[in-house]
DNA sequence: CCTGAAACTGAGACGCAATCTCAACCATGC
DNA sequence: GCATGGTTGAGATTGCGTCTCAGTTTCAGG
């Protein structure tokens, strides 16, 4: 799953974050910064909670509603996405190849999954439908290789 | 879009629904009747406020525990399922041929399609993941045809 | 038919993620 | 300085969905 080293994104989201702020009057703040470098911290998939433990752990604590707001500009922005639903709180991810995924209803494993194949499908049918795509979510749910197992030996050994 | 009439179903899923109550060891309420018959009296998309409304206006409401605690084991019996997401309520679905949706997020129309190709594609990866798929839920979240041209239209004469 | 055990219903309380409110707080330019 | 306008955060609020529990209904067994 390559995707460019959280190193070498971190200058230029901060950088673009800068600019979208300033394109639309809002302020630059260290509150904002810290979300931002919290996010990009960590592992590619996070919750709100997730961010509210990492700030209060680095000592930069902030509100839940601060935090909600930011991840709405991130989202906007375009580098951040909601990903995985269903599991209690919104799940985010940072934007990089395009994605689907599988999640465990067991475990709440997730694993992505990507098909150029599929991905043309859709753009034939949307064409088709004269529909005009901007987003999708693709999601399949059932049980990982280990949920599968523990299951399926359970119920021949009960 | 091909399925089966309503008509033709109805029998069958009152009595598809009595079974799976029996096996349970439910009731066949009334209220649990009145559900099933509202929601197969209607087009295939539904939220429970319409349930509620439908009921109350055939003289027959319900309360929405009541209805909530039946979609589940109508849902959990296999005879509708959740659709659409993100329009605040959850919507549910007959379950018939399997399909899956465009939602317009300016009108809220929604467009069902079907792929066959995307899902051999999706059991494919499935297979190469040792994953084993329950259900999934695949949305292209985008503009129909009539706001794309309203939006265009806006855009070019101000 | 009774009758009792078990399930059901509905009004309202509750849970909870997410959003909103608003007073105190900056940051900036004049 | 100080006025302007965005920002923050504690806490209130919203709204879907779930839970509680007292009174009601179902139904199998007698
Ligand atoms: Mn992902
Ligand atoms: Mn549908
Ligand atoms: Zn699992
Ligand atoms: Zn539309």
């Amino acid at each position: 799953m390559p995707h460019t080293p959280i190193a070498a994104r971190f200058a230029s989201a901060e950088a673009a974050f800068a600019d979208q702020l300033r394109a639309k009057g809002l302020k630059n703040t260290p509150e904002r910064l810290e979300v931002l470098r919290t996010i990009f911290s960590r592992h590619a998939h996070f919750a709100i909670e997730d961010i509210v433990a990492e700030m209060r752990r680095r000592g930069r604590p902030a509100s839940r509603a601060t935090i909600y707001r930011t991840l709405s500009l991130l989202a906007e922005g375009g580098m951040i996405r909601e990903a995985v639903r269903g599991n209690g709180y919104t799940h985010y991810e940072h934007v990089r190849e395009h994605h689907d995924h599988l999640l465990c209803v067991h475990c709440g494993a997730v694993v992505e999954f990507v098909s150029a194949e599929i991905e043309r499908i859709q753009d034939e049918i949307c064409r088709r439908h004269v529909f005009t795509p901007l987003s999708h979510s693709h999601q399949i749910n059932g049980l990982c290789a280990r949920c599968e197992g523990r299951r399926a030996r359970k119920a021949s050994r009960p």
